[in-house]
DNA sequence: CTGAATTTTCAGAAATTTCCGAAATCAGGT
DNA sequence: ACCTGATTTCGGAAATTTCTGAAAATTCAG
């Protein structure tokens, strides 16, 4: 491995890492390797930099080519493929977002309709379809807020995170107010 | 494997899944099968009902436990230890949540601070320092967020999670009204 | 069409991870 | 202390994944 001392730090912790997700080492460090480069880079730099195969690098840039996570550009009177992370830091937080769930949560959440859809055949199994069922209502909560978040603009979504909690806080806020009108009235709930 | 034919399409279905998360195969099936089990299971149902050996599922249990993923108790009378998944959903996605972060964040969190005090030694080193450190503020924004959110109440939280995108525009409204009120007594920023 | 440059594919080597069975350890009960 | 039932550890077998080098395919210039 050929590169200056901070990126082959950055390189190697992400190659690591990448293991604990999905993703294997050589993948992780071509992707931390295009991040932190200026300039698109073609197979040949990477292969330089990372001290790996040709082909190792061509199948790391074809695995990241399918997360979307890399972008392939041509230098005019070049005929190597060049390749590049997106500029845009909130933009790469949305693909790898997009395609986690894809990857992580759409097939269980196909496997739990399926299921629960079945005729349960026994005690054990109904009980099961219970657990499913609320498995599935939670992942659905989940997947309903992101698709309803995922279409922000930067900007608000950076400042629904800035809010966190405190929105609920509102919320409560109003709750007292309209629970303190039916006590006087004297009405219903609590 | 010796289980109802539904609970064994989940068991084999999170067994395939766990892969694609940092967890293997089978452990991803002992999981399964104890979120499914309404009474705790012990090793030898567990290596009966998954057909594994019982060291493999001694190994599975003693992860899961490292992950809090799963409670061990006590029967009167009985020696053997016996196994379940807590009931409650909210519960477990709190668990996982807390878990994956440690396992997948808190790491490269610590490692890009480290990379971002150093002293760049070329122009090349600064570049890369600079998209470490929007890395590394977008995650201390989502981990802030994470920080924030995750002491709610499951109440609040689903309050928090149905209100999805709305929160911004009630901020957009309260905006559009306080530039309208700048503008008409002609001040400063749109 | 030919040929040089580049990328992709693929079979198997290398490395890693998972899994089992045997042995060791542990925790009461007698 | 010793026995018994239960759990854990651990060396290495089996399976899976990753990686490589050679060969094939693709692409474009002339």
């Amino acid at each position: 491995m050929n590169l200056p001392p901070l990126i082959q730090s950055f390189v190697l912790h992400f190659g690591e890492m990448g293991s604990r997700w999905g993703i294997n080492r050589t993948v992780g460090q071509i992707y931390a390797l295009l991040y932190v480069s200026p300039e698109p880079l073609c197979a040949d730099q990477i292969v330089e930099g990372l001290g790996i195969s040709r082909s190792n690098v061509s199948m790391g840039l074809r695995e990241l080519q399918a997360w979307n996570l890399v972008i392939l550009r041509h230098i005019p009177g070049d005929r190597r493929d060049f390749f590049t992370a997106p500029d845009d830091i909130w933009q790469i937080l949305r693909t790898l977002a997009e395609e986690r769930k894809k990857r992580e949560v759409d097939p269980t959440l196909s496997v739990l309709r399926e299921l629960i859809m079945q005729q349960p055949g026994s005690e054990e199994e109904r009980y099961a379809q219970s657990r499913l069922m609320e498995m599935n209502g939670l992942i659905e909560q989940l997947t309903n807020w992101y698709d309803d978040v995922k279409g922000l603009d930067t900007e608000r979504l950076a400042t629904l995170l800035s809010l966190g909690s405190r929105v609920t806080r509102l919320l409560d806020a109003k709750d007292r107010i309209a629970s303190l009108g039916r006590k006087r009235r004297g009405d219903g709930q609590p």
